[in-house]
RNA sequence: GGGUCGAUGCCCGAGUGGUUAAUGGGGGCGGACUGUAAAUCCGCUGGCUACGCCUACGCUGGUUCAAAUCCAGCUCGGCCCA
């Protein structure tokens, strides 16, 4: 089997190092390591399982990944289950909170199941899945200090993020000098031939590149991807500013946010997170973003699946009404009390965050019952059946249905 | 270890004994508008099956009729010194 750089491989790259473009010397030149290479390469991807979320931004290394995969190389996922109860440093303006281990156990497995779609789960000698405490719970004091004597303070302050800290005079913990250097040192323990990452990863990337040479491995590629901004269209997809879209959401939700997403990023959407060429898409602005919508919710749900919550998702919040039964989620009557106060009942099933919240949405005309508007907050349904198989819900995209079961 | 300054709601940031869930901004959520978004305008932005009741200004106590505001101790952080 012979390899090689392909487009498949090439598509969206923001960065790969070292790189020298004309160099025939495999270790400085992906094209020519690829070309050379005598068996598949082992590329390298880690994610520290922090929360219980992945999200569109997660997908693209993963994306890249899989095209190795599809081109014969072994892709090898690292669950830093070690590294997140320490936190990467990367782009946090603060200390991370600790995790127990029990936490990030449960992490990785629901990380698996959104993954899932995404990669070649299949296919023989494809796919190693590793975690990172194998071999780092194991390090002991000298071999710390071994790592340790690889880099300086001075290294480590020129860092992004923590110039950035020390400079505005905010605590930088000496164990978050520590991340780098074991995330390198993931590098040395599974001998990655190519790491992928985010573009904020080029340092810890080329830790790991120190780190193997000084092991005596050769020296690992980084191929960077760029970070994909968020919904907002302005700052990076992530939890925490509540910009991000999950994978694990369901079709509806997942399609309503790729349709809304800004003209600007859009291109980029495109180019990372599909397989589509980019010189085929649609002029009208209106139609990208459909076409958007369409393929990524196809990429984790089906095509059938798409379309149909296409059309749904149309008619729901187009025409004003709530269409297909089952792209509502549906909510039992059977956990309610009667009478039920609806603002108690907005709480209840999730549509509001409390019941104070409930009241307040309510009094601002956000909350329909099969598309009456309810503006009395006192309004309440004395049996079940005056709530049955009707649609309840908040803005223009918050549904239930209630089922008598 | 010593000195000094600081800690307020999702975030930033006012407030320095007394109608009050606590000015203002950001963000978020709703409404109007638009091809979705953005921009703009308006409203909301502790909790509780609620005409009332709880919990809130780092923590714990104290002074007072009354404290986010005063006092003490503690915890955590910045800076300076060692």
């Amino acid at each position: 089997m012979t390899y090689s750089w392909s487009p498949a491989l090439q598509r969206g790259v923001s960065d790969i190092f070292p790189n020298l473009p004309d160099s025939t010397d495999p270790a400085e030149n992906i094209a020519a390591r690829l070309q050379q290479a005598s068996r598949p390469l082992r590329i390298k991807f880690g994610i520290d399982p922090t929360g219980s979320d992945v999200h569109l931004g997660h997908s693209i290394p993963i994306r890249k990944l899989r095209a190795f995969q599809d081109q014969g190389h072994t892709a090898v996922l690292i669950f830093g289950d070690f590294t997140a109860r320490i936190g990467d440093p990367t782009g946090k303006s603060e200390v991370r909170r600790q995790l127990s281990e029990a936490d990030v156990a449960a992490n990785v497995k629901t990380y698996i199941e959104q993954i899932r779609p995404i990669l070649d789960f299949d296919t023989p000698e494809r796919l190693e899945i590793r975690h990172n405490s194998e071999w780092l719970a194991q390090l002991d004091l000298s071999k710390i200090l071994q790592l340790l004597t690889t880099m300086t303070v001075g290294q480590m302050l020129a860092k992004e993020g923590f110039s950035d800290r020390y400079s505005k005079g905010n605590p930088i913990f000496l164990h978050e000098f520590l991340y780098p250097l074991m995330q390198g040192y993931d590098s040395v323990a599974v001998e990655a031939d190519v790491e992928i990452g985010g573009t904020d990863q080029k340092f810890n990337i080329a830790v790991g590149r120190d780190l193997q040479r000084v092991f005596g491995q050769k020296p690992q590629f980084g191929l960077l991807m760029p970070i994909l901004l968020g919904t907002d269209g302005v700052q990076k997809m992530s939890k925490s500013l509540n910009n991000y879209v999950g994978l694990a959401e369901n079709p509806v939700s997942l399609y309503s946010k790729l349709e809304k997403i800004a003209d600007s990023s859009i291109e980029q959407y495109f180019e990372l997170l599909t397989d589509l060429p980019l010189d085929e898409l649609p002029q009208a602005p209106r139609d990208r973003q459909k076409l958007l919508a369409l393929d990524i919710v196809g990429q984790f749900h089906g095509k059938a699946a798409a379309q149909q919550t296409q059309e749904a998702v149309i008619a729901m919040i187009k025409e004003g009404k709530a269409a297909d039964t089952e792209l509502v989620p549906e909510f039992s009557l059977t956990q309610i009390q009667f009478p039920v106060k609806l603002f108690y009942l907005l709480s209840i099933c999730g549509l509001c965050s409390s019941s104070s919240d409930a009241r307040r949405q309510i009094q601002g005309g956000a909350v329909k019952l099969d598309g009456q508007k309810i503006s009395e907050v006192d309004w309440a349904a004395a049996t079940p059946e005056q709530l049955e198989a009707k649609v309840l819900q908040v803005g223009k995209k918050k549904f239930v249905r209630f089922v008598a079961t």
